[in-house]
DNA sequence: TCTGGGGTCCTAGGACCC
DNA sequence: TCTGGGGTCCTAGGACCC
């Protein structure tokens, strides 16, 4: 009888820094420091950044004195190109598996299975081999009999330098080893409240989690719990979702530069958020049946708070600008208070499904029209840039717009940004 | 001065029905 | 004194992820 199929997971090493060091090797051995938007808090560190202590969200304007008395390098982030990256990546992941589930932009899950006599941890090492010939970028691959297996043999394979950047736990010896020395936050699923609570009854390492009974984890936590200690104990919960399941929310929700206190200002943001959402939608062949706009002040300040948000059916549903920034600025006026120091704005799409089966109704036939705008504009702005071709009613200084001020260049998906090499 | 953005899944509780 | 039992559907909020 056939064992448990392997399950892979490659990951790549510090993605955001190994994008920005593949088209600038000054870059390499220097400590490198990715940003969120807005230049807001710390979100990818290379190894030299994370001796420093800097944490995962950090946020930037604390970071300033290790910054300069360091000579950390930061960049904005660049999502383009990684987004780019991630799908060279992909390509070079291909031919190791016919199964693969990409699983987000830096992390890719892999059916190992169907191959018995190949040398797994060999395997692994010929496809980092391969990925950083492809892209430039390093990884680390993790392999156990399931998901939650092998994320945790990932970590272990980039914490650990004696496994040679690939950890295999096929082996249930090897694996009770490895759970024993490893910590249960680490876990995947395994977050700051449950940490507390398994602290609680005295558990703190994943082979304690894994030998606790999935009956008393259902009374203390929830069916995710009892499915992680199953998944620890090597019994398959999670599958591997090689087609992606239909998505069913969409957000553009984004910081301002500066703080907003006027109404106009807000209806803009809020309708550019929902001009993007628009454009989303189409480029995904959604329309959506359920809008949201939101805004607030920041938590982070003593000023007084507020919260506004307004939900809002689209009827019929629709993937049109003008009908979403129509029902979205309904909301902010709905919603609206004044007197306060607005930071955060966005718009969420809900209900979504394919445009061809939205659900018709007597009075949506001239649709066609609409759509042909759309589509329009969409290649108008695909061909000359975003933003070439917009709603008056997104506004035109846009003085709330959000800052980046270390952006790297589009190297590889634009043409004027492409790197020149010189003999 | 200054703290990201975009997702998923699960549960409890209310409304409603027979 | 003393007010059923069992469904469904929806939503808000929590927790977690990258």
């Amino acid at each position: 009888m056939a064992g448990p199929t392997p399950i892979a997971l490659i990951d790549c090493n510090n993605f955001y820094v190994s994008c920005e060091r593949v088209f600038n090797p000054r870059l390499e051995g220097v400590p490198v420091l990715v940003l969120s938007n807005n230049d807001g808090c710390a979100i990818a560190r290379s190894n030299e950044v994370k001796a420093l202590g800097i944490k995962m969200g950090d946020p930037a304007f604390k970071l300033r004195p290790l910054i300069e008395k360091h000579g950390i390098r930061v960049f904005s982030s660049n999502y383009v190109l990684y987004g780019d990256m991630s799908r060279r990546v992909q390509e070079a992941l291909g031919q190791f598996s016919p199964e693969t589930e990409c699983y987000s932009i830096d992390e890719t899950f892999m059916d190992f299975g169907g191959f018995p006599h190949v040398d797994l941890w060999a395997y692994g090492q010929e496809m980092r081999g391969t990925v950083q010939k492809w892209t430039g970028i390093p990884t680390c691959v993790g392999i156990g009999p399931t998901k939650t297996l092998a994320k945790l043999a990932n970590v272990v394979a980039k914490k650990n330098p004696t496994f040679g950047a690939v950890c295999d736990l096929m082996e249930e010896s090897v694996r009770t080893a490895v759970l024993r020395a490893f910590e249960v936050s680490d876990i995947w699923g395994i977050g700051r409240a449950t940490t507390t609570k398994l602290a609680g009854l005295g558990i703190t390492t994943a082979a304690q989690l894994r030998d606790l009974s999935p009956k008393q984890a259902r009374s203390m936590g929830t069916v995710v719990l009892e499915r992680t200690i199953m998944e620890l104990r090597g019994l398959p919960c999670l599958a591997l979702e090689d087609v992606a399941p239909q998505r069913k929310g969409m957000a553009c929700t984004r910081s301002f530069g500066r703080v907003v206190t006027s109404k106009a200002e807000m209806l803009e943001a809020v309708a550019s958020h929902a001009s993007r959402a628009g454009e989303k939608l189409r480029q995904h062949g959604l329309v959506a049946g359920k809008l949201t706009a939101f805004f607030h002040t920041s938590p982070h300040r003593d000023y007084p708070q507020h919260h506004a948000s307004r939900v809002t059916r689209l009827f019929p549903m629709s993937s049109d600008t003008p009908a979403l920034i129509t029902a979205a600025s309904r909301c902010v006026e709905a919603a609206w208070r004044q007197g306060f120091r607005y930071v955060k704005a966005g718009v969420l799409l809900d209900d979504l499904c394919r445009a061809e089966d939205a659900p018709r109704t007597l009075f949506d036939a001239p649709t066609e029209r609409e759509a042909k705008c759309m589509a329009t504009m969409d290649s108008l702005n695909a061909r000359f840039g975003r933003g070439t071709v917009s709603l008056a009613a997104t506004g035109i200084e846009k003085g709330w717009k959000l800052r980046a001020e270390h952006h790297s260049p589009c190297y590889t998906t634009r043409l004027a940004e492409v790197p020149v090499v010189r003999a």
